[in-house]
DNA sequence: TATATTTGCTAAAAGGTTTTATCTTGCAGC
DNA sequence: GCTGCAAGATAAAACCTTTTAGCAAATATA
């Protein structure tokens, strides 16, 4: 295994300082008044040894690591794999790349992977937080690390937030079953979770049915059950409730719910979902969605991320991006 | 910002010196003969204060990173996501974090990332490698850096590899239409690409369907093309055939499948598929699948990767994971 | 008593950068 | 002949660890 060649390798074996090489690689040579001539000699020897700085020694001195910690609940959610793609490629743009990391309901672990990725003196986060992680957050923020949450907000965490339209696009949906499906019993189905996109689409639900007077038909359901348990539930919910329309606050729900109602040959034939999915098109009954604008998220999460990383950001920003109704 | 504590700042506050804090909080104080009251003193103090090792300078010293960096095509398919969600699990209890990178198609890029992961003393690799890469994973290799190769191996790279059982597997798919399903016309559709699994995929098919001397029917999709022009393929493909089913090399050509059926209102009915996704039991036909040992594959590969970073491997290591047969 | 050995601890080098402060030389101005 | 300044380069400190080699005192051995 040959040995990795140094800076001061490249010196010695042109006789001049490190320094010179330093400054000449990060580009530092006319400000630094070294010579031309001198200047390419280095560059060229550097390109033919094919000399590459260790980032580690570079990280250590500079306090930079130019990498960011995403940290999400669950890689395999198509929502967050779709968004981490997006914000990877982003990211990489702007010379930033990424460690992501899926929490899975762990939060003593999420707890150790911050610090971690702290330790690791990572440039900035980004976050889907879980409800426990409010205290560790703070803390970074305390410290002055960049920390940009989306999908939800932390009531008690102040940073900046990208989060969807999820009144707005909740209140679209229903009122989409309502006026479009000609809907009259319409169920909405989230999670036990206080989370507060959940809470916005429950809020956009209530609006459009108290605005037409209709009942509100409302299942929480705790997704630490078993499947079986959860399709179970829906299967009852839509049939004890004589539901003729469903809105789901998440595409996991939605799945569930088409399960229930193959399963249990149920009626129910107007469905809408928050999350687009491939296959929403293809079952039956087909699932409308309110779809995520995932592709602008990313954007905002890593522009306002790297901007604050380079201390171009005064205010606080809290971003809300508006749903797409994809009507089936 | 307060600055962060060194390991100096604990040793000057408790009047002792760098080198003894350094060897308690390794570990090594039995060893290096420590008392056992000045390892308590200092533990304790370490603990009041909160103070955590900075990693970069650990790294830097010691030429590990206690890092895996993981590169897949696309995170945003299902096969890829589920398999890094545990990937990512398993190297943590291994003390391993993972950084990921989705490489989608850009070998240029591909090979820059892997050269950034090499420069940041990564102690090895797991990588889905396109073809282009064999030069830069050749390169790591001569460096003895570890590396493990899943879902397909590189016929000009010799290092462990993790797949699946593809011959077998599309084998016993075909099989399955033939036998159970009653089949007379078994279309294959798969990608344009030379990539390892597919080979083997469809080399099953051949096998099974050559066995009662049925027509090999065809079909490879460049997956460069819009979906709108691989739905049309896919029309003509079943419908020219006469296909009454039909054996999809992977998810993303299924779901293709699917949405020809749908749109042109197309007669086959008997479908499977590689990879098990949720929504191959709502859709209309149902889809069979050929679904990978995901857990499996995960543990596998970080156990390789693990134990030869840890130098307990001798031999090459190729490990080949059956299919399960999830029959709709 | 003189010599080994053990105990308990530490100085300093090494790892590879960046950056501050400084050094030498040549030249212009007077 | 001196001063001041610019050009061109560099030595050394700093970032924070780990680890080698070794020191001083106490204890054991002969």
């Amino acid at each position: 295994m040959k040995k990795r060649l140094s800076i001061s390798d490249i010196a010695n074996n042109l006789g001049v300082s490190v320094t010179t090489v330093s400054f000449i690689l990060n580009g530092k040579a006319k400000e630094k008044r070294i010579s031309d001539a001198l200047a390419k000699r280095v560059l060229d020897y550097v390109k033919k040894v094919d000399y590459k700085p260790n980032q580690l020694a570079k990280s250590l001195r500079t306090g930079k690591s130019k990498s960011i910690g995403l940290l999400v609940e669950d890689i395999s959610n198509p929502f967050f794999a779709n968004i981490a793609d997006r914000i990877e490629k982003l990211a990489y743009d702007h010379g930033y790349h990424i460690i992501y990391c899926s929490m899975k309901n762990d939060e003593q672990r999420a707890k150790e992977l911050i610090q971690l990725f702290y330790d690791r003196q990572i440039d900035g986060f980004i976050i889907a937080p879980t409800e426990g992680l409010s205290d560790v957050i703070n803390n970074l923020l305390k410290s002055s690390v960049p920390v940009v949450l989306f999908d939800r907000p932390l009531a008690d965490v102040d940073t900046h937030t990208v989060i969807s339209e999820n009144v707005e696009g909740a209140y679209q949906g229903t009122m989409f079953l309502l006026e479009q499906k000609n809907a009259k019993r319409i169920g909405f189905v989230t999670t036990n979770s206080t989370q507060s996109q959940m809470k916005g689409r429950l809020e956009g639900y209530m609006k459009a049915v108290d605005n037409v007077g209709m009942d509100l038909l409302v299942k929480k359901i705790n997704p630490a059950q078993t499947e079986e348990e959860v399709v179970s539930q829906l299967k009852d919910f839509i049939s004890d409730n004589k539901l003729d329309a469903v809105l789901f606050a998440t595409n996991y729900l939605a799945i569930n719910g088409l399960k229930a109602i193959k399963q249990y040959q149920l009626e129910v034939d107007k469905l809408i979902s928050f999350d687009e999915n491939t296959t929403f098109g293809l079952v039956n009954p087909p699932v409308s969605a309110i779809s995520q604008n995932i592709q602008e998220i990313a954007q905002e999460v890593v522009r306002i991320l790297v901007n604050q990383i380079h201390g171009k950001l005064d205010k606080i920003e809290k971003v809300v991006i508006p749903c797409n109704l994809i009507a089936r």
